[in-house]
DNA sequence: GGCTTTCAGATGACGTTGTCACCTGAACGA
DNA sequence: TCGTTCAGGTGACAACGTCATCTGAAAGCC
């Protein structure tokens, strides 16, 4: 019935799914191999025959939660019902709830391991592709390029403000969901191109050339 | 000469600074109290003295970094040869370098410690008030208090993104300082208020176009 | 002066952690 | 059937944070 194979990779799926509730309870530091290996039925040695080290571990988590964010963004874009504004606070809202209900998880997102320093940047290549597309189905293809960047940053901005419990100061007065609409009407804004440098009345910026 | 309460400062400056030291080499982790303790001079024990524990460490160097920005934010809200733009694009830039040239301490500055998770957001105060009035010297104060958060989410956004190295990605086609400054720009544009003629310094990467 | 108090620092110890070397036994291919 | 493979168990080690305890010199007081 369970052939090796089947339970190895079941293992490893309670090893993961432990380790990113540990993760979600008390941050990285919360999650010990030997917590891991007991609330997935095995002892402390046995994760180190699927994961050579704890930071593997913790990138398979963080590469996790990147493809399911890509999924998320991939069905949006393909969503017929909503308009591309909505999709596109709708895309950051997806973002920021992360950094809302997982801020954990949503800070190991971002981090880069020393050990592999591009290993989640490359685990969010598709999210980000798709959340680009999102942009320049609302904004057109040479405005994407100007904004998406912009966009991203701004998104991984109000998370990181909502993950680290800054956003709920009154100072501020708003919160994560106003802050992605304003920013969505900044960026649709009708009639909305930054100034050219043939047109606008002040210095316009434009991003760097590409090779 | 060296009083007992002098040669106890020294100490805990020296401690502050070792800490900083290895966190800007490894991160946190990379922070043992008894690396610090050697290179500060004294032995393992001895920052206990200083400190409750590692964690109180750690705070105490992020809101050290924090009342560094706020000196700096209210000294450039304060130059009289800048224009409010410039100011507003130096302060975005200011919070960029940190997380371009001190990655993990930037990270710090934006994590909340289990112990006292409102303890960096307090160091963070007096930057902030600060970055908003340069704000609200751009856009107006009714102006600042809908766009002043926004505009520190995304510095913090575009300074994470650039600290986990991702927007070297040249899928982005861009760069910190240029996001900075299409920010300005979306956030001064006519509608809002017309963007000043004069550039100050900091965006040196731009193509600058002139008429 | 002499005495007591205070406190920065040193030291030994403990439990926990990540990690390794080695062992075990059952599923697998031949 | 037999040897191989490999998930998992076990013992051990160094490094870590932290605490209890000790020491010695500066500081305060008479």
């Amino acid at each position: 019935m369970t052939s090796r194979a089947e339970s190895a990779a079941a293992t490893r799926r309670a090893l993961l799914d432990a380790a990113a509730e540990l993760l979600d309870l008390g941050g990285p530091e919360a999650v010990t191999l030997r917590e891991v290996g007991a609330r997935a039925g095995v002892t402390r040695g046995a994760p180190y025959r699927h994961f050579p080290d704890k930071e593997s571990l913790l990138i398979a988590i963080g590469s996790q939660a990147w493809e399911a964010l890509g999924r998320q963004m991939q069905e949006l874009r393909a969503d017929p019902h909503m308009s591309p504004a909505g999709k596109l606070r709708a895309g950051l809202i997806a973002m920021i709830e992360i950094g809302r209900s997982r801020p954990h998880l949503y800070k190991l997102m971002f981090s880069n391991p020393p050990g592999d320093p591009a290993a989640l940047a490359r685990a969010a290549q598709h999210s980000q592709t798709e959340f680009l597309a999102v942009v320049a189905d609302l904004v057109g293809e040479g405005e994407a390029r100007r904004y998406g960047a912009l966009l991203v940053a701004s998104a991984n901005g109000i998370a990181g403000l909502e993950a680290s419990g800054q956003l709920a100061d009154p100072k501020w007065g708003t919160t994560a969901e106003d802050l992605a609409a304003t920013l969505v009407d900044l960026v649709a804004r009708p009639g909305g191109r930054v100034p050219d440098p043939a047109s606008g009345p002040g210095h316009g910026s434009r991003p760097a050339p590409r090779p």
